[in-house]
RNA sequence: GGGCGUAUAGCUCAGUGGGAGAGCACUUCGUUGACAUCGAAGGGGUCACUGGUUCAAUCCCAGUUACGCCCACCA
């Protein structure tokens, strides 16, 4: 069998994966060897999604530590599953109906329009799935969930009903944010405030019955600044259309300005009603004018004003953001939308003579972050979590170290969020999503119960209709861990599985899914639902910025992957870190690192190097007990990283190792030993190398798990795929500090060589020879264990010894001896000058800098002398590197 | 307004209280029996600025500047 030239991605990847899960090789559980468990439920996608990078990204960070766990022998779970994402999948629907030209949502009604939505689940749900496995995530599909099954549906209503029965869920009427496009409440985490160019509007309110005072203002030193007899008392607005609700104006009790009129009614323009000036202490006295409108109904800080002070509120708006057919709009204003209506009511407000002016001004605005629409206060009934009496274990966990959060710094993110925490809004306006387990009879009773026979038995048979609102998605997404496992049966899996290892999230969903997760899981069955927490950024695109559709940055990984290859996709994103700035570039980099590792198995292919029974202990050559050694480095360094979810240096590092020790070094050092006349050398040689080949491919499989399993089968037959292949244990006694330094010694001599060679133009094909001048004892070993291999890859044609350099020569040092080249025809007497001349250089300013230190009685008295001891050994050989280039320069100078 | 974070090579980023690193890009050379998706050799950095602690600071501390992000009800 002769392999490939390449690694044929898009053929090989399906046909892998499919081994793969023909082979039931995800299933929890599958190649467990020991009993400890190692546990990560995917944070479930939109089930109406598609991949992007960001999914891409947290994936691969999750496959490659359960690969990892699971080579170790860990009994693992790797729990996929899908979310119903209530208002994005209804939008979707929408969106998808209208385009289709078929009957909306309202025309549908709520059963025809749910049957319309599962059918677009049924439909397209499998989708994020496929291209979840493209990228070769190894989850337990055979356990696949989504949060609308039956028995997800089931454990979301029962923990609403026990929650509900323990008084942290309740139903209140208060001040929500309303999002007029979808017609629903939404939390505040759903909001984003976004500023935007706005205007404030300076209006004057009359007072009633033609009243006036004196108005006087004063500077700091109390200097008089303006007097003046008003009728009117200002007021500065950034919503004109809301005066229409106004109940009163405030002003803060201090402000001296207004204290006349404090307690009297103004009247208020357009609308035929009077409200009263009252103090509060909400108004800032610098601001504006001081005084402020306050609109209870349609402004948070109104409402607690409102309140405060028993002033009545007037919703002036339907779920639509039109302003209401009602008595409390005035008729020239009814059913107009809301911005249509500020415009008129600011054409009304200058009509009058009362507008004193307009100032363009930044302002935050509230936008839904689905919808893009601008929020609307809205006065509704909602249900609530009781978030303050669930919060404080979610913040111990954390606090006491049960839960790590990687980074640190995001555990400040996760407190100050639930230490300042309100309560949770949980019903939705919408159709899509889990209804709430709450019956009304006719007088309004609530009854709420796991299902419409208990509500009714509990009801004592009365008819009841049932709470038309859903819950918000991340109460259901908030029982993820557990509801995936079966609670509320305590299943095996909930017993063995739970609590679960590690939650790898964006740090974009810390509040929406993270901490509600904690709270729900620990409220829920008082436990933990996760040890750690590994916050990931966002994945950007080369210029930082974050990808988005309407930016038009969108790298689609699944493009990537079919241009690049789901390995180097994965090693890519593997190898960048905290901070994820994609680019091509890397792509093709991490691509052509699968085609080197390729090749260097063809190497060894060609050369007949196979794997099976070889022992690490026994080997006796130096080049093969140095890659020995650093494989078992590379091995500690993976595991290091990995335990430290240090995937970058994980990645990175075995990056170096297959590409920098064993393609540059192991594979061209092998090649003069494979071609020995020594039969035991020959045979030693081609079991490391399949040896040290097979440790890369298991090293690098949990990140590039397609081109390792090929290359695992297409090597040798093997007892298990690589998936399933024992995680190398390999001891530190393997690592031969001797024959490291002497590999060390003859790379540095090689490099030294080969850099003269090429400042000297020497040709490169050209062998030339070498004189030995001089050679402490252990380089003499050295050169003498590894002749041939400096010879080839040096190319020299032979090394004399000889006590003194001939003319011509250039001269080459190395720890504890010096070579020379004779290059009579070619040496470039100037360019050798120069070189030497600048090593010199380099080395005199080192020498300098430590015998300055050396020479410091403070530093002698108060370094370490470990560190003191460092230094000396290092000017030692500074110095004698310094000796051994100034016989150089003599000899040079000797000959011009 | 509050909080957090970042500043190291042209780019993207590692890093450590004691000799400044990697990948990419760049320059020169190369049909070396695995690989041109490659090899060899190079050039390139006041480690943002200022001050402090220390025998010693790119690293620790304080401040400054710039940028990024999160949270927040200034009408």
């Amino acid at each position: 069998m002769a392999m490939e030239k390449n690694f044929d991605a898009a053929a090989a990847e399906a046909r892998i994966y499919a081994s793969w899960q023909d082979a039931g090789a995800f299933k929890a559980g599958a190649n467990a060897s020991r009993a400890e468990t190692f546990t990560i439920m995917i944070p479930p996608p939109n089930v109406t999604g598609v991949l992007h990078m960001g999914h891409a990204f947290n994936n691969t960070l999750q496959d490659i530590l359960i690969r990892w766990k699971r080579m170790q022998g860990f009994d693992t779970l790797w729990q996929p599953g899908q979310d119903h994402a209530g208002i994005a999948t209804q939008m979707v629907v929408e969106r998808q109906l209208a385009e289709a030209g078929n009957e909306g949502r309202k025309e549908l009604g709520r059963e025809r329009f749910l049957e319309k939505v599962w059918e677009w689940k049924e439909k397209s749900g499998d989708t994020i799935i496929e291209q979840t496995k493209r990228l070769g995530a190894s989850c337990d599909w055979s356990r696949n969930r989504f949060t609308m099954d039956e028995g997800f549906h089931d454990a979301v209503l029962k923990v609403f009903v026990d929650m509900y029965n323990k008084d942290l869920i309740y139903k209140g009427n208060r001040l929500v944010n309303w999002d007029p496009k979808f017609e629903t409440a939404i939390s505040d985490l759903e909001v984003e405030n976004i500023e935007v160019d706005g205007h404030m509007w300076h209006f004057k309110y009359p007072l009633a019955d033609g009243e006036t005072y004196e108005y006087i203002e004063k500077d700091e030193d109390g200097n008089v600044t303006l007097r003046e007899t008003r009728d009117y008392i200002a007021i500065a607005t950034t919503r004109p259309e809301t005066m229409l609700g106004d109940g009163a104006v405030a002003v803060h009790p201090s402000d001296d300005r207004y204290a006349p009129i404090v307690g009297k009614m103004v009247h208020l323009p357009l609308c035929d009603r009077l409200i009263p000036i009252i103090t509060d202490e909400y108004p800032d006295p610098d601001f504006g004018s001081g005084a402020v409108k306050i609109t209870g109904a349609h402004d948070f800080n109104d409402y607690a004003v409102a309140k405060r002070n028993d002033i009545p509120m007037y919703p002036l708006m339907d779920t639509r953001g039109h302003m209401v057919d009602a008595d409390i709009v005035p008729a020239a204003y009814r059913k107009m939308d809301r911005f249509v209506c500020r415009k008129a009511v600011i054409a009304d407000i200058n009509a009058l003579g009362l507008m004193t002016h307009v100032e363009d001004k930044k302002i935050m605005q509230p936008f839904g972050d689905r919808s893009k629409v601008v929020i609307e206060p809205m006065l509704t009934d909602q249900w609530y979590v009781d978030t303050k009496q669930i919060v404080q274990p979610a913040i111990d966990a954390v606090r006491n170290g049960d839960v790590k959060i990687i980074p640190e710094s995001d555990r400040k993110v996760y407190f100050h969020w639930l230490e300042n925490i309100e309560p949770w809004c949980i019903s939705r306006q919408l159709w899509w999503g889990h209804q709430i387990p709450v019956w009304y009879d006719d007088a309004g009773n609530e009854y709420c119960a796991a299902s419409e026979e208990e509500a009714i038995a509990m009801a004592g048979g009365k008819s009841l209709r049932r709470d038309p609102d859903v819950l918000d998605t991340w109460f259901s997404s908030g029982l993820w861990p557990i509801g995936t496992l079966g609670w509320p049966e305590n299943t095996p899996e909930l017993q063995k599985y739970f609590p679960t290892d590690v939650l790898i999230t964006g740090f974009d969903i810390i509040f929406f899914w993270v901490a509600r997760m904690m709270m729900m899981q620990l409220a829920v069955v008082d436990k933990i639902p996760f040890h750690t927490v590994y916050v990931h950024a966002l994945v950007r695109d080369e210029r930082g910025k974050k990808m988005s559709k309407s930016t038009g940055n969108v790298i689609d990984p699944l493009e990537m992957i079919d241009e690049f290859g789901a390995d180097a996709v994965r090693f890519t994103l593997a190898a960048m870190g905290r901070d994820l700035k994609l680019s091509k570039a890397r792509l093709t980099g991490y691509r052509n690192f699968g085609t080197k590792l390729w090749n260097a198995a063809r190497f060894a292919e060609m050369n007949d190097c196979k794997p099976g029974g070889f022992n690490p202990e026994t080997a006796t050559q130096t080049v093969n007990k140095w890659i020995i050694s650093e494989t078992v480095r590379a091995l500690n360094t993976t595991n290091k990283s990995l335990e430290n979810y240090r995937f970058s240096d994980a990645a990175m590092g075995l990056y170096a190792h297959v590409w920098g020790k064993v393609c540059d070094w192991y594979v061209e050092f092998a090649k003069p030993l494979l071609q020995s006349d020594d039969a035991a050398v020959v045979a030693e040689t081609r079991a490391t190398m399949a040896w040290a080949i097979d440790q890369c491919l298991m090293l690098l499989h949990p990140i590039m798990p397609f081109i390792t399993e090929q290359l695992w089968g297409d090597i040798a037959p093997r007892q298990k795929m690589l998936i399933h292949t024992d995680w190398p244990e390999l001891p530190d006694t393997l690592i031969d500090t001797d024959a490291d330094r002497e590999m060390n010694w003859v790379i540095a001599l090689i490099e030294s060589i080969r850099s003269v060679r090429v400042e000297m133009r020497v040709p490169a094909g050209a062998k030339i020879p070498m004189i030995q001048l001089q050679l402490d004892a252990a380089g003499q070993a050295a050169l003498k264990g590894n002749t041939l291999l400096i010879h080839r890859l040096a190319r020299l044609l032979d090394i004399s010894l000889a006590d003194s350099a001939p003319k011509d020569a250039v001269t080459i040092t190395v720890e504890g001896g010096t070579f020379c080249l004779p290059l009579a025809d070619i040496i470039d007497l100037g360019a050798e000058k120069a070189r030497l001349a600048k090593a010199i250089d380099k080395l005199g300013k080192e020498v300098g800098g430590l015998k300055g230190k050396l020479s410091n009685d403070r530093f002698l008295a108060k370094a370490p002398p470990q560190v003191v001891a460092e230094q000396r050994t290092r000017l030692i050989a500074v110095e004698e590197d310094i000796l051994r280039i100034k016989v150089a320069q003599e000899n040079l100078e000797k000959m011009t």
